[in-house]
Parts: structure tokens; sequence; C-alpha cells
RNA sequence: GCGGGCGUGGUGGAAUGGUAGACACACCGGACUUAAAAUCCGGAGACUGUAUAGUCGUACGAGUUCGAGUCUCGUCGCCCGCACCA
């Protein structure tokens, strides 16, 4: 059988359907093993897989697999992420049903997928614009409703004025609608949000105990949270105003720095500020100017500091008799702290280039400290005030503070208790005049989007009786299909007769809620709905609780932040609603890198796609040209695969020429898994040699078992010792890599120990007594270690061999300890650090005696040249140094 | 600006503070072949014209250590995330 080329074409999907037809990936959730629970980010079907999907679920498959053959019950299940945006814009260009759009795709997509000989089971396929799906989700959103989680407020929308529609954040570029190129304008409306925020504290606690998280993810979480303790403080207005009002409150995490205080601003949002508006014409033009720019982008990148006195003077709450002047400042946020704030120029750098535009005073009240050549010492204080006074960078270091009254001499961490202290006895309109409050930059999650391709919100709006819930028993609240995208805006709310009902409370005429949820929603719990897919309730806990959470999520990084904190929120709130009894979603999590590919450019400027380009290699140089019209290409950088760049691959092309197991063994080999690969033919090529490598090296062991059948199989020597060493070595390393995702390393070890199996097939003629057996089980072995990688390939293997069964199905092999160890060990000696030679000593030989065999041999004597050591290192069984 | 990461041969990359460059790709040489492909064997960090020898070498500069790619400090460069969050 040696010579006969492995046809991957011809194998693949013949495995494909053994696996199938043998249920081989259904999981049962009756099975008493200990669960393992795998996932890779679900997909948008958006028709087509690409290579990036293509190294996540090979990741996926390595360690369900690998689980399997471990003897775990292994879930790892596959879904559709089909709500979303594309649909819509399928539907408008072409004129194509969303639903009908996504189904196919859908099914286009599972097809490739299946291609790649994933162990997915497929029973548990979900998407989440299925009705089946959805209407769980709704009843999850009336209980979070009912449980306080859900909240209804005022909140900003993009507004494209030409397409009169809602536009999400990605649509507007530089302001303006991607599609209609209007400029964006920002409207109020009423829309539906989950309270994450209620949340702040805990989802920022419990990363600390996500430790099998990237450290990167955790740090962006808690960044994008956002917490600062700070301090309320109000300022009264000076009598005799043009307001009504009778005190500004302000957020500060400086109040340190009060005694430094030159102005107030206000947020061109703040009701004071709209209030003033009213009877100032300047002002109202100043705020309409900063909504303009508001979404401008090159407003925020020059970072202009723009305000406009009010007239307003508030009392300086430290300095007696003084007082402060209220701006409105651009750069203000209404929705952070309280809108206001209190400037203090000198330490905080916004505030800072403010009074510098204005001509506002500078007063320093944080010494620093200053290197001497004594040490540290504060630094002199009219020396730096007379710095302050003509500098541009504020001083945001540590230091004591001066200038400050009773705060003088403190350090800033003091001050701030002091001043806290100092602002809660004080009362101002009958309420403490400071408070310590605690602050999060994390905004309440808002879910309404005005699109018809997603999942309504069960809501049922009455003139009566106000917003009341869908009753569960009327659930699901089902799309309707016969919609139409000819007018611009939300086609749900333009459906001639879909929002028409009776209010369930009181029967009379009312409308359902048009807005649908965002997608996010959805994702934040299919993971749950993949432990009983078809619950009648939208979880059975126990069982969810059984296989939650999940093991190894793998995923892309970009969904660091919003898709997992959701899904960190979100199964909080199912906690709380009894879907659930477990806080956090996942245990461990894996973001994989990009794949990459070259660019190329024709001599006209344009992106050439790959399959067009012949890349030549003369030496070192490297040379492209159009393979139809041999004009000269230009290489170009690399480049995440795009197709703006055309620089892409497709997995299906790649699948029918090579296979999927070289597709998946190409992902998987040289590059670290959560780093960028780059797709390479001659990576690719190099991985298709080595599936025939091990097909070669099969053929040839079952050729030398033929030639030597009437052998009697004797006790090993060297060479088969040897053999069975590099064995057990690989199966221990090669797991260990596999449970630590370090793929690559687990490829090397195989490349390693095929090398090794290769020479040993070399060897076996010779002394086929007592080599063969060794030879023989090595390759068992090798099958087994590619098998979650090149699954086809091992499948065929292990057949050819004469294994029984499926490889899919044999458990992993077991490691010998005592053939992890070798008995005797290489020493490097070292002489004042550098490597002088090696000694090779029995394992476990004491200092003493290697010490003594070091000074004895002959190369040590000569680079000591009679020299006496002054000291001799030695950790038994690593290394020498011989210190001179 | 703030936060995080990275910098190792021609390339992707290995290396619990202990022999730097495993493994692979590309390259070069040889074998087989009429020839090519495929395959097999061998070479290879740089320099010292030769190499069983020596020197240098993990972005750069210091330091800790018997010993540093790995730890500490500083500099430079690249990448990513957040970005007027008071």
């Amino acid at each position: 059988m040696s010579g006969e080329r492995y046809n991957p074409r011809e194998m693949e999907p013949k495995w494909q359907k053994v696996w199938d037809d043998a249920r081989s990936f259904v999981s049962s959730n009756d099975d008493p093993r200990e669960p393992y629970y795998v996932l890779e980010m679900f997909p948008y079907p958006s028709g087509r897989i690409h290579m990036g999907h293509v190294r996540n679920y090979s990741m996926g498959d390595v360690v369900a697999r690998y689980y399997r053959a471990k003897g775990r019950n292994v879930l790892h299940p596959m879904g559709w992420d089909a709500f979303g945006l594309p649909a819509e814009n399928a539907a408008i260009e072409r004129g194509m049903n969303p639903g009908i759009w996504t189904r196919q795709n859908i099914e286009a997509m599972k097809a490739q997928l299946k291609s790649m000989g994933l162990a997915i089971d497929w029973t548990r396929e979900i998407a989440t614009c299925e009705p089946d799906y959805y209407r769980h989700q709704q009843a999850m959103f009336i209980d979070m409703l009912a449980a306080g989680l859900v909240t209804r407020k005022k909140s900003k929308v993009n507004w494209d004025p030409v397409d009169m529609t809602v536009l999400a954040n990605e649509q507007v570029i530089d302001g303006r609608g991607w599609r209609s190129g209007a400029v964006v304008e920002q409207r109020e409306l009423t829309q539906w949000f989950f309270k994450i925020s209620d949340y702040a504290e805990e989802l920022l606690e419990a990363l600390d105990g996500l430790t099998e998280w990237p450290e990167k993810v955790r740090i962006m979480q808690r960044n994008w949270i956002g917490k600062s303790e700070g301090l309320r403080l109000l300022f009264e207005l000076e009598p005799g105003q043009t307001t009504a009002a009778s005190s500004i409150e302000v957020f500060t995490t400086r109040p340190d720095t009060i005694f430094g205080a030159s102005f107030i601003a206000l947020s061109p949002d703040h009701p004071l500020t709209s209030e003033l508006a009213a009877g100032n014409p300047a002002l109202a033009e100043f705020v309409a100017e900063c909504h303009r720019h508001g979404t401008a982008t090159e407003t925020l990148e020059k970072g202009e500091k723009l305000g406009l006195f009010t007239g307003l003077r508030v009392k300086h709450p430290v300095i007696e008799g003084a007082t402060l002047p209220v701006y409105v400042a651009n750069f203000v946020l209404m929705d952070y702290g309280t809108g206001a704030i209190f400037g203090c120029p000198a330490h905080d750098q916004r505030d800072l280039d403010f009074a510098r535009k204005y001509d506002l005073p500078v007063i320093p009240v944080v010494l620093p400290l200053v290197h001497t050549e004594a040490g540290y010492a504060d630094a002199d204080p009219d020396a730096f005030i007379s710095k302050m006074a003509s500098e541009t960078e504020a001083y945001v270091g540590p230091g004591k503070i001066f200038n400050s009254g009773f705060l003088d001499g403190l350090e800033i961490e003091a001050a701030k208790k002091a001043i806290a202290a100092h602002f809660a006895a004080r009362k101002v309109d009958g309420q403490a005049q400071g408070t310590v409050e605690v602050n999060y930059r994390l905004r309440d999650w808002g879910l309404s989007r005005q699109r018809y391709w997603g999942a309504p919100i069960p809501i049922i709006h009455c003139e009566v009786c106000g917003t009341i819930p869908v009753p569960k028993k009327d659930l699901p609240v089902v799309l309707p299909d016969d919609v139409s995208f000819d007018k611009p805006g939300n086609a749900l709310d333009h459906h001639p007769s879909w929002k028409h009902v009776n209010c369930p409370q009181c029967g009379g005429a009312a409308r359902r809620e048009t807005d649908t949820m965002d997608t996010f929603v959805d994702s934040s719990w299919y993971f749950a709905r993949f432990t009983a897919p078809d619950a009648d309730t939208p979880t059975i806990p126990a069982i969810a609780d059984r296989w939650l959470p999940v093991d190894q999520y793998i995923g892309g990084v970009e969904h660091a932040i919003l898709h997992l904190l959701y899904s960190r929120f979100f199964t909080r709130a199912m906690k709380a609603t009894g879907h659930v009894g477990l806080d956090e979603p996942f245990k461990g999590l894996f973001t994989q890198g990009m794949v990459t590919h070259e660019t190329y450019k024709s001599p006209a400027g344009e992106w050439v796609p790959p399959t067009e380009v012949v890349v030549e290699t003369n030496g070192e140089q490297r040379t492209a040209r159009h393979i139809r019209s041999s004009e000269p290409i230009a290489i170009g950088s690399i480049e995440k695969m795009s197709k703006s760049k055309k620089n892409v691959v497709d997995p299906d092309e790649i699948v029918a020429s090579y296979g999927a197991d070289t597709a998946r063994w190409f992902m998987l080999s040289d590059s670290p898994p959560e780093r960028d690969v780059q797709w390479t033919e001659a990576g690719v090529e190099g991985a298709s040699r080595f599936q025939q490598r091990v097909w070669r090296l099969v053929g040839e062991t079952i050729d030398l078992a033929k030639q030597s059948s009437d052998i009697v199989h004797g006790s090993d020597d060297d060479e088969a010792k040897t053999l069975r060493k590099a064995v057990h070595r690989a199966v221990h390393h090669v797991g260990a890599d596999i449970e630590g995702l370090r793929f690559n390393r687990a490829v090397a070890q195989i490349y390693e120990l095929t090398n090794a199996l290769v020479r040993g097939a070399g060897l076996v003629s010779a002394a086929p007594a007592a080599r063969l057996d060794a030879l023989q089980q090595g390759v068992e072995r090798l099958v087994q270690l590619i098998a979650p990688m090149m699954p086809h390939l091992a499948e065929t293997c292990w057949q050819a061999l004469g294994k029984p069964g499926l490889v899919t199905d044999a458990p992993w092999p077991e490691v010998d300890p005592a053939l992890l160890v070798d008995d005797t060990v290489t020493m490097p000696i070292q002489v004042n650090g550098k490597r002088r030679g090696e000694i090779t000593v029995a394992k476990g030989t004491p200092a003493a005696e290697v010490e003594k065999l070091v000074l004895s041999m002959d190369e040590i004597a000569r680079i000591l040249d009679g020299k006496a050591p002054k000291k001799i290192v030695i950790v038994p069984d690593r290394i020498v140094n011989v210190v001179v």
C-alpha cells in the first residue's frame, strides 16, 4: 500500500458521514461522566465562512476532541447569531426578505462548516432569529422587567434626516450617515435599558475571580466600568443672579485641590445651561454649536476647549469673600458625574488648556517633590508658583498640599479625607455641602433598536393602562414576514396591521412596541440555551447549572468588552429571575489572533486577489506577476484578510484543493494562537506535505509488519527504547500543550515525534524482533495525537493499521512516567558563565561527585589554566558553573 | 494623553533565571530520475580567508545574579484598547 498518495477529497466526506451516522458528537444531558463545555463564539450568517472562522473552530475542535478522548462528556454545539443589520441591507439592496436571506445563508455556511469535519453536536443547533429562540428571550425580558432589571428612559440616538432612520454608531462616519451622507443629528427617544450599571461594582469585583481569562481582557473591562471615587460638592450661587437655582453641584475626584479652583464649568446639556440659554441668545447659539460639533471627529481630535461665560458667579467654598465665574464648556459631559465641574488649572490638563484660552488664574496647590543631591525634597514653593505661571502642562503627580489654608502640609490622600470631612459637616440648601461618592463610567445598556430584523420587545402601549408587558401565554411576539423595505425607517413600524392590538389589560385599542432588541441580547444567553435547546422554558436550570460555566470559550478580541460584559450581566440577571444558578458564564476565555495575508497591487494601483497572482522566488528575491496578463505585481504589506484589500483566501477553495485537515493543521501550527497568523501558500503546502508524510509512514509500518509477519517479538534494544521514550514524551507534551491551548507547540512535538518514527522505521529491518513493536505502537500513538487536529487522516490511518473502531472514540493514550525520565543527564559546564563543555552523568549524581569529575576534565583544566576556582555552582542535573 | 502588550536567524517562532535559535517555512548542496515533480540525506545566527578553536550575538543603555532572551530601571521603535469620564 505504500506509494499511494492520501486523497483527502475522497476520505474526508467519507469519515464525516461515518461520524454522522454513528452520532459520534451528540452529547447527552444524562451522561454521568464529568461534563466539559467548549464553545466558540457563534458566527453571524453572512453566507460564507472565512479563514478567521476556520482558525477559531479548528482550535475549539481540538479541545473538544481531546477532552472526548480524555473521557469527558463534551458539549460542543453550534448556532447562528442571526439577527442584525446586514439582512436588512440585503432586503433594501436586493429586495430579499431578511428571513429568507438569513436562512439561506445559514444553510450555505452550515455546509461549509460540515466540510471542515468539526466535532459538533448539530442536534443542538439554534438560530437567534427563530421564534423558538427569541420567545424565551421575550419571556426573560418580561421576568427581568418585573424584577426591576429593566427601565425605560430618554436617550439620544443618531438620526439620519435624509433616510429618516436611526443609525448605529458604526453607521455614522465622520458625523455623516453612511448611506445618505447627510449630517447626522442627535435625537432624544424613549428607550428600554437593562440596568447593568446597578451591577457595576459586582461586575468589577468578580473580574478578579476570572483567573482563566486573558489579563488584557480583564483590564479592558475594568477600564470600561471605570470606577472612580470622589466628592459631590455644592457651590452656592451669589445672590441676585439671573436664575432661580441657589446652588450648582459638581463631581470631583480631586477635592484636595479646591483652594486652586478658578472656575466652574457646566455641560452644554446641563439643565441650568438650558434655563440660562432661554434668555441668552449668545449662549443658545454656543450650545447649538457644541451639538453640531459633538459628532464631528475633528473637534474631538483637536480637543479644542471652548467655553462661554454665563454671567453667573458662585461663592468660593473655602476662601471667604472670593467668588468663581460659571462657564458653559464643550468638554464637560452631561452623563458623567453631575454634568458640572470645578476647574483647577494648575493640576488638570483640560482645565489648564481652558484657563490659558480664557485667561483664568492658575493657582498651584500641590507641591511636587524634586530630585536633589541629597535625595528627594519638596520643591521651592515660590519657584514652583512662578514656573506654573507660564507652564502649559498641568502638574498631576504626587506631592504635598500648600497654598491651601487648613490643608497645608497634607499628602494628597489625607487632604481628600480632610476636605471631605470639612464639607460633610457644612450645610448648603439644608443638605451636606459635600458627599463622598463612587462613580462609574459604565452606562445602562440601551437595548431598543428602531429596526425590523431583531427580536420584538414584548410590550404593548395603551393610552389608558400605560406600558404593559405582553402576557406570557401570548408569546412569542412574532415578526411578520410580509414586510416591505421601500420606505426608509423601521419596516416593523410601517407594517399596516402588525402593531395594532388590544390592550391585554383593558381590552381597548393599543399599539405594540415596534422597537426590537439589540442583537447583543441574543448572544448574551445562547450558551445557556445550548444546554437544553428544546426546552419549553428558556433553560432547565438544573441542566444549565450542570454544564455551565462554559469551560473554554474561544473567540476574537473584538468582543472583549461588550459581548462578554453583557453576557456576564445577563447571566446575573438570569440568576435573579431563576433561570440559572450562577454568576459567571465563561470560566476559561481565549481570544485568538487574526488571519492575515500579503497584499498585492497592480501597476494601476488596484488591489489584486492572491488567486490572480503568481509569486516567484529567486534566491532571496520574491517577485510577483499577474497570472493571466503577466504584468508585474507589487507585493505589499501583510494585512488582516479583508474584502476591501482583496487579500482573502476562500476556505472552500482550500478544502477543495488541499482538504480540511490541511487547512486545520496549518491554522494550528507555527503561530501562537493568540497572535496573528499569516496565511501563505508555502505554509499550506508544508501542511499538506506533512499529511502525506504521516500517510507514508503508516504505509511503511504496515509493509514492515507484513514482511516480518513470522518474526517473534523479542525484548527492546536501545533503538527501540529510545523510540518508546520519544513516543511517551510526545504524548505527554502534546496533551499538556493542548490543555494549555499552545497548539503551535503541540504541532512541533508531533513533528519531532514523526521525525523520530521515520528514522525508527528505517532501522526496523536490521532487527525487527527488537524494534518492530516499538515502531508499531509509536505510529498508533502518533495517529492518536494528530486525531484532534487532522481527524480524517487519523481515521484513515487508524483503519489502515487494522485498529478496531474509530480513533475518534479511542481513549487518549496513557503515559508511562518511567519512560519520561532519562537515567543519565547531560550538564553544560560554564566557566564564568560561558559554556565551555558538557558532562554526562547518572541522574541524581551528587554535587560533590560532579565537581570532582568536572575538575578532572582536561578541557576544563586547560581553560582554567592553573587558576584555582573561586567558587563552583552546581545545580544537580542541570548545570555546572565554575567561577575563577 | 491614559492603559496594556511586543521587540530573538532570511521568515513564522521555541526556550520552569541554567547549553539561545526546538519545530517549521524559505534557501543551498547531494542522492534517485533521460528530465522534472515527489521523496530521501546533509548544511546553515554573524564574524575570525581554513575551524575538532575563538570572538560576538535575543532593539539600545545601565543594574541585580555564580549565571539574564527571561528579573529591575531608563531610552527607542512597533502593535492594540480607551479616549475631554473631572
